[in-house]
DNA sequence: TTCCTTGCAAAGGCTTTGCACACCG
DNA sequence: CGGTGTGCAAAGCCTTTGCAAGGAA
């Protein structure tokens, strides 16, 4: 809730106007546990109200994320989500099977980013990264 | 060249038919340094011959890759991509700013590896990762 | 009042699909 | 020959864009 109201606050200092759409928008995604397509926000603000386009929601969500104040992911297969920025760096393993996401600790790559940057000189943004592969669930399942 | 072959001789062994556009499509990503995507496979079939069609080139690496004879690798922003077998396991390194691809040694991802099926059960897939980030280049330029 | 934002609908880019014909085996 | 594979065109899916009307500041 206090976030919603920072990242309002920032929009507004950077010039824009603040709208009942953006202000849904940014609750949405402020409160969702989870990253968020922008089908799946859509889907959200409908519940609060009729008036709201999915037009609207890709606009806006992209110029949160192109304002840095919100967090962009593409998870493969067309999947891009969203989320703030209060949502820490984390890895994203992605199940192939069964679509779900597990969020694992950061902290597994800071030694594959230093050996990038030695070895390639290559800058990895490791901050948001997504990794495929198949759940526990899936794999007991022989699903995988 | 070979390797052509041996994927036409598993097509052929699964009950698929050969086709010139086949053998033409498995030539071009068989013969290619880096990974291709649908559209560039298509280019390169049509500097053979009239006789071909996107949409076969879709079918045809699709099947491929459905039947284990190729990769296919998602670099994100849409970007689907395919390569043979015989070119190993990678990691693609996107930059973000010019849409490079650096190949890194996926060595450096074995730690990792154990460590997301240790602490998540997770059987991640690191055959074919892809990392964002800005390569050296774009960094000195300030591009990134 | 100004001009940024929205909603709507249409366009875009990429990929898939239906269908009749071609052609591999 | 029989049935798979192809070309063509159209449809689909997700996302972006043009434009006139709406509404924040």
């Amino acid at each position: 809730m206090t976030h919603c109201h920072t990242i309002l606050g920032q929009l507004r200092e950077k010039g824009y106007r603040i709208t009942p759409q953006r202000e849904l928008i940014i609750q949405a995604i402020a409160h969702s546990e989870a990253h968020m397509s922008a089908e799946e926000v859509f889907t959200e603000l409908q519940k609060h109200t009729q008036a709201t386009n999915l037009a609207t929601v890709y606009r806006t969500l992209d110029l949160l994320w192109e304002e840095g104040l919100a967090r962009r992911n593409n998870l493969g297969e067309g999947r891009i989500v969203y989320a703030t920025l209060k949502h820490g760096p984390h890895i994203h393993l992605v199940c192939r099977c069964c679509n779900a996401v597990i969020e694992a600790d950061p902290h597994l790559l800071v030694g594959l980013k230093s050996e990038l940057a030695t070895r390639h000189s290559f800058s990895a943004d490791l901050q948001h990264i997504s990794i495929f592969g198949v759940c526990q669930q899936c794999r007991s399942q022989n699903k995988g």
